[in-house]
DNA sequence: ACAATTTAATTAACGTGTTAACATTATAAC
DNA sequence: GTTATAATGTTAACACGTTAATTAAATTGT
């Protein structure tokens, strides 16, 4: 039986005694999307200021390392590969335009659609960063280990579904 | 010894032939980040035309809902529990008060802090949520299994530890 | 008590996230 | 072939993320 509430009492929650956190069905589950964005920030507090002494937010250099690997996408492609809206996606490419590091020709064969690829300073800004950014890999592996990053990623994906 | 390049030969990507992906020391760890985003978004995509009804973000919500649980809070402890920025918070809690959910007090034995709170408009707006709220978290738990919940909870917070 | 330092919260500036509406071009229906 | 529909990318509007600078108040050292 729980005990009697004593309301004149000092607390500093307002958990109901008659809901004890051990039976609630879902309390693991509200924690997920804190927990996603917790770890998520643990890993890009690494890699932002190495980024920023290039002056590349996360998400330019989603886009520059995606056309380095794929030499050229349109716009549709890059919002998936990079997980980015198409809106943020013009911007981020209007941006890197501007700064010489990527260039748009418009498709002749559907001209709705705009092919990207990098510039030559682009590649250049890519190989610049690279070895920095494989020694963060290097240390997230040395200090997790590869087996729980594989089983990690599995289980991630597997939500990712949902 | 690698292959001459061809020049003039049709690709879509750009991998050297002779470094394959099943040799790179760091494939899976270079995916952490978008998996991470993915994984999140599908949970926030289930989270967010709900709280879209009732006119609050996600982030907005992760206010509402603290103070819920722990009735008076200061901005540095809410900033903390819900993972938010000051600047960001700053902002919330000023569109908050607003619409007259959450109300501030000066600490009076620290006057650089502020204790806020459930209005009682505040309340009711957590209490007509909540319901649409456990039930959205009862579908991902059928999903994916309690289980799988509590371990992918484990990995992600030792590797926020990092 | 006083100056220097530290801390809590805010402001500023810029980039991105999110939704809705829009312009342009392709495709389908008829 | 023309009209309706769908798809690609952009614009607009607002909220949040991120870093640096700022203000006000507390703390420390002397």
């Amino acid at each position: 039986m729980p005990p009697l509430k004593r309301p004149s009492a000092p607390r500093d929650t307002k958990s109901p005694a008659s809901n004890p956190a051990s039976e609630l069905p879902h309390e693991a589950t509200k924690a997920m999307p804190i927990a996603l964005l917790r770890a998520r920030e643990a890993l890009m507090s690494r890699f932002r200021p190495m980024l920023a002494e290039h002056d590349f937010t996360s998400q330019q250099w989603r886009v520059i390392r995606l056309l380095n690997e794929h030499s050229t996408l349109d716009a549709a492609q890059l919002a998936e590969k990079a997980f980015i809206l198409p809106p943020s996606l013009t911007r981020i490419l209007a941006n890197l335009e501007t700064r010489d590091l990527v260039t748009r020709v418009q498709s002749s064969s559907d001209r709705r659609r705009y092919l990207f690829t990098l510039t030559a300073p682009g590649e250049e800004a890519f190989r610049k960063i690279s070895p920095d950014r494989i020694k963060v890999y290097k240390e997230i592996e040395a200090y997790f280990g590869k087996e729980k990053i594989n089983l990690l990623l599995g289980l991630l994906d597997e939500l990712a579904q949902f």
